[in-house]
DNA sequence: GCCATCATGTAAAAGGTTACATGATTTT
DNA sequence: AAAATCATGTAACCTTTTACATGATGGC
C-alpha cells in the first residue's frame, strides 16, 4: 500500500487539509494517482494515529491542516530511497497498445489517431505549464521528461497510423 | 473494469487455459498488468456464462482451454476501438519521480542510479527479445517503442544523477 | 516413490469507487 | 436569498491480493 506515501509526499511539499490534498490528487498527480476524499480522510486519521502526521491548524469551516512529523519525514525518505519500487502496476494504455495488433488496418488507424490526439493535448498542457512556471523550480526537470516521452510517443503513433 | 478485456485480448491471440493465461500475465503483460489465478478463474467462468468465451478443449489434468466466441470477438473490438481509454490509472513510478525533488542530493543520486539500472536491464531484455523474434512479427513495433522510451528515460536519469 | 509442475478452485482481508449524508462560509 | 465552494465524514459495493485447499501427471 502506498496511498499513505503519496499523502506523506504531498504533505512534505506543503501542509494541507484533506480537501486540499483531494485537489492535488486531481491536479499535480493527475494521471499518476487518483484518490477520492473517502479514501483520504480515513488515511489521514490512521497516519495521525500512527504519529506520522499532526494537525497544525484549524480553519473557520472546521478544516484541519495536517503536516508531517519527524517520524513522517523519516518514513517518507525510507520509502523513496530504501523501498524497492513496485513497477508491476497495471497500465491500461500499455495493454491496449499490446492488443492493437489484433485490429484490422482501419480500426488500428482510428485508435492510433485518437491516441495521437491525446498525446498532443498533453504536450500542449505541459508546454503551457512550463511557460507559466518559475524556470528554476525543481519540478521543471520532470516536465522536460514528460515532453521528451510524449515526443517519442507522437512520432511512433504517426509512423503506425501511416503504415 | 477491464480485467475481462485483458483476458479476451490474450485469448484472441491464442486459445488458452486459465493456468496459461496466468503465465501470460507474468510474461507478455509483465509490467502492464498483473492478475492472479484467483482472479482469472472466476472471471473466465463469468465470461463463459456471458457467452463471450467457450471451452474448446480439455487436457489430461482437468485443464480447460478457452477460446473467444463471435460475441467475445465483437466485445473486444468494441472495447479497443469505441471505448475511451481510462488513462487515469495509478503509477507508482511517476509518483516517486514527482517526489524525488524532496530528497537531498545524495539520496536523489542513489534513487536515480537505481532507476537507471532498472531501465538498462529492461532495455537489455527488450533487445534480447527482438533478436530472438521473427522480424515481421506484428509485435516488433511495440518493442521498438519500448526501446525508444527507455532511451529517453536513461538519458534523463543520467542527466539528473550528474546534476 | 518423490518432487516439480500443471491445474483449478474458494475465502478472508485489504484497497478503491460510488453513493449517502451533513453543514459552514463566501460569492453573486 | 440562493448558489457555489469549502469541508468532513460513513456505508455499501466492487476489485485485487494473500492465504487456504486440493489433486493429477510427468520426469527422475
Amino acid at each position: 500500500m502506498s496511498l499513505r506515501h503519496a499523502i506523506l509526499g504531498l504533505l512534505a511539499r506543503k501542509p494541507s487539509t484533506g480537501y486540499e490534498l483531494s485537489g492535488m490528487f486531481d491536479a499535480s498527480l493527475r494521471s499518476a494517482w487518483h484518490a477520492r476524499h473517502s479514501q483520504i480522510y480515513p488515511e489521514l486519521a490512521r497516519l495521525e494515529e500512527g504519529g506520522l502526521v499532526e494537525v497544525v491548524d484549524r480553519g473557520p469551516r472546521g478544516s484541519k491542516t495536517y503536516a508531517l512529523t519527524d517520524d513522517g519525514r523519516t518514513e517518507l525518505r525510507r520509502w523513496l530511497v530504501d523501498d524497492e519500487p513496485d513497477r508491476s502496476q497495471r497500465n491500461e494504455s500499455a495493454v491496449r497498445l499490446f492488443l492493437n495488433q489484433l485490429l484490422d488496418p482501419a480500426d488500428r488507424r482510428k485508435v492510433f489517431t485518437r491516441d495521437l490526439e491525446h498525446v498532443e493535448a498533453e504536450t500542449a498542457a505541459l508546454l503551457d505549464l512550463r511557460e507559466r512556471m518559475d524556470p528554476d523550480e525543481p519540478f521543471a526537470a520532470q516536465i522536460e521528461l514528460g515532453l521528451r516521452i510524449n515526443e517519442v510517443l507522437a512520432t511512433w503513433l504517426r509512423e503506425q497510423a501511416e503504415r
